[in-house]
DNA sequence: GTATCTGCAAACCCTTTGCAATAAG
DNA sequence: CTTATTGCAAAGGGTTTGCAGATAC
């Protein structure tokens, strides 16, 4: 519950990033392929998302943008599910009321322990899951597309803390 | 989007269930132990969530409810914390927008397999996994206090429709 | 009798949407 | 020029809360 701000987490001057100008470039190409039109806020979205690591919800991204050139939170709203169809974001729904999400990175897959006291999110990634996932999918005849994997308890801070 | 109160499945008269009394009975106790008072309205509930099987939402369970001797949603809404801190619910986050619950049964794990198209839900288990998650959260610090795995895709039906 | 609990309705919060003005192609 | 997109503000939908009356103990 604490940080509100911070919890956007920028890479450090990273905007001359050829991987970031590479990134654009392809969401560029996705908007075009879906007849959608670039706008400054689209790429200031984008930017912002790829730019950021961590997990970050609605209105941080709102607040990270609301320099100058501010978007609003109804265009925000508006561009997160082209974001996410375009493979750059994924919704990660971390139990607080509402939506959270975090930037995809390649086809790397992680999960995430959760502090049930502080409310932080740690990562972590096993190797099998992907496996476990196929596996189980295949025995109940399905087709998957994804999984989540979550855990949640104290972390080693607020273990000590109690 | 389909069954908005076929989908709160009852066991066929099991009103007198022994196991019911009995479960109903360390609920009465577990309210009484933090100074809450028994009401018509909990036991309601309480009985309600009890004899379920399954997912449901607070609708589903505010409208199969709502008989003679109905519950208000307030109510409800006030309850549900009570009932997951006794061990008798868990919120189940089905990533349609709001909260869904289902009983727990005993410490029984079972995970879901969520289809996206229909949105049916499926369950699995996986003795696995509760070892996989004392152990990642060993690693990292943790006192874990419990997991969450969900795979998606389609099921073997929408498959077909295809 | 007294403090808790209930139902109602209003308040909240996140998200979506209608609409007129703006900007992309 | 034409149509998609934006910002605003209002509407939505789930959940929470203040309050007066009801109820457990």
């Amino acid at each position: 519950m604490a940080e509100k701000s911070s919890s956007f987490n920028f890479k450090k001057n990273d905007k001359n990033d050829p991987d970031l100008a590479k990134e654009l470039e392809s969401f560029r190409a996705f908007l075009k392929s879906r007849g959608h039109r670039i706008t400054r806020e689209r790429e200031s979205i984008a930017e912002a998302v790829l730019l950021n690591r961590g997990h970050f919800d609605v209105d941080e991204l709102f607040l990270h943008l609301k320099g100058r050139e501010g978007v609003s939170k109804a265009s925000i709203y508006r561009t997160i599910p082209i974001l996410i169809e375009s493979g750059l974001l994924a919704a990660v729904y971390l139990e607080n009321g509402h939506m959270h999400y975090e930037r995809v990175y390649g086809r790397e897959h992680h999960s995430h322990l959760r502090c049930t006291a502080c409310g932080r999110i740690f990562e972590f990634s096993v190797p099998q899951l992907p496996v476990l996932e196929q596996e189980i999918a295949e025995q109940e005849g399905f087709k998957s597309e994804g999984h989540k994997f979550e855990i949640w308890g104290l972390c080693s801070k607020c273990r000590d803390d109690e």
